[in-house]
Parts: structure tokens; sequence; C-alpha cells
DNA sequence: ATACAACTTCAAGCCAACTTGAGGTCAACG
DNA sequence: CGTTGACCTCAAGTTGGCTTGAAGTTGTAT
């Protein structure tokens, strides 16, 4: 049992955004000291795989259908499986715009985007279903 | 020479979406037939780059950085070194999450974050910094 | 007992990345 | 020449994922 200050230091995660994924179903507390949150272990594990999964490009929601609101475990084995192919997908495409980026490094041609290596590199992941999009946002700061 | 309309069959970008990147400098149209816009065609390897970073994670703002306004040609090596690593942190996290969501669907244990399988696979990925958060965005639908 | 820090709630604000809508313009076709 | 429809601009709206701020409540230290 932690509260949430712990919880916020071991994670990195502000209080504020833990709040709000308890809000909305990520994770739950399992009770109060006065009127401050108390938290399960379990949690810190929960909120690895939750920040992971966003690395990954899920939504929130998606990831609620992933792992589940805590409590409930049953994680529905074809939608795992289509997240985890999902994943491979990211993984490949990934691969290819680091290596596409390396060669840009080492490359000299004068405009990259012409370069035929560069394209074919970057081919793999042009053929793909449409692209989604990401982004990234800040760091804790416990308000 | 192809106009927007065809870009955005092309792209599967949807057109407000494709004057939006022109607005923030990601892509340029070079001309107008009358008021329409015309793009030349490496525009669309353009996309496909921006793509791709964004499903890396990487911010409209960040992806100018790497691969700059069009014309500007000037990619600096140490950014794109910067960014090369940070994508590779991300496929290594990626790995984990895959292996350990494919690990949960063939695990009878109770609780999945108690499978001491599961944790050291999640271990990998949770020991790293702070995470960030992404998050796909919807569909092209040419308003 | 009083102060204080650390929490609480709730509503509002914020940002990126777009989308939507209203109203305008143009080229091409009949 | 007129109309049609695909484009245009610009402002405002939307969504997800939080943060911020004001005002209230506590356990603990003095």
């Amino acid at each position: 049992m932690i509260d949430i200050s712990e919880l916020s230091r071991l994670s990195g995660f502000s209080a504020s955004k833990l709040r709000y994924y308890e809000e909305v179903g990520l994770i739950r507390s399992v009770g109060r000291r006065g009127l401050k949150r108390l938290y399960e272990n379990e949690v810190k594990a929960r909120i690895s795989l939750i920040a992971l999964a966003q690395t990954a490009g899920f939504s929130l929601l998606e990831i609620k259908e992933m792992i589940g609101t805590e409590g409930t475990p049953d994680l529905k084995r074809s939608a795992l499986e289509a997240k985890a192919d999902a994943i491979d997908v990211t993984i490949r495409e990934l691969t290819s715009l680091r290596d596409g980026l390396r060669h840009v490094m080492n490359c000299t041609a004068p405009s990259h985007l012409e370069c035929p290596r560069f394209q074919r590199i970057m081919h793999v992941a042009l053929t793909r279903k449409r692209p989604g999009a990401a982004k990234r946002r800040n760091r804790p700061t416990n308000g």
C-alpha cells in the first residue's frame, strides 16, 4: 500500500495524471487514509504497462481494452493478438525509419528524397496501410 | 505536378491535412493552377516520411527539425543521430510490450501482472527513463 | 489547539493536430 | 455565358490527454 506521492515518485507520473487515470478507470485505489488515496503495489506494474502501450501509440481507451479495468482480468486473446500484430507492424516501420535516418547521415546525395537507396529503405514502410499519428507529451510536474 | 485531390488519394491524407502541413511548413506547393495548389511528385515521399515519423511518436515540430522545410536540405547529423537512437529505444520498448502481450495470451496465471515471466519481460522497458505519451488520430475524410 | 503540508474535488484551461463550416473564386464544360 | 463543382481562405470547433487553480479536508508536528 503506497500513497499517490510515492507512486508518483516511483513511476515518474504526476499525481494529477494518476488521478486522471483512476478517473478513466485505468488504475484504481483500494482505499483512503483520511482522504488520501492508497494504492496496491500491483499498480506500479500496471502503470509501466500503460506507459509502454502509449509508446506503442495506443490510446488510453485501447489500453483499457487491452489490460482492462483493474480487477477485470479478462483480456480477450484475439484482441491481444491483434494488438501484438499491430505492434509488429509499427516496429517494422520504425526500423525502416531508423535505417533511413542512419543512411541519410552517411549519404552525400544532394537531396535524400531522391536518393535511390533512401527511397528503397522507405518503400518498405511506404507500402503499408494508412498512417496514424502520434504525439509525445510532457513530463510530470505534480501540480 | 499533381493537385491536392490526387495527392490526397495517393497518400491517404485528407486535403485539409495536406493544407495544414503546408501551413506549418512541412510540405510546400510549387504553384497554382487558378487557385488550386500544385505539388511536385517529391512531396509523396515526403508525406510518407512524415507519416512514418509520426508513428515513431515525433511531433510535427520534431519532424520539421528532422526533414526540414522543403527546399532546406540541411539535416543536422547530430540531431538525426539522436532521433535514430530514440527510435531504437522505442523499438526495444515495443518489442517488450509485444512479447509481454504474446506471453499473456499463453499464460494461464490468475493475474498477469503477478506472473514472474511477464514481470521480467516488462522489466526491460520499465527501467528506462520516463515515458512519453502517444496518440493515434483519425483517418482522412477530406472535408 | 493551531498550523502546516499534503492531499482532496471540480471546473476550467491548454496544446497539438486536425476537421468543419461558411462564404468566395476559378476553369472547364455545355 | 452561365452553372457546376472542385478547389480556396479563415475562423472556429473538436478530441485526447492531461495540467492548473481555487477552495476544502485531513494527519501529523509543534
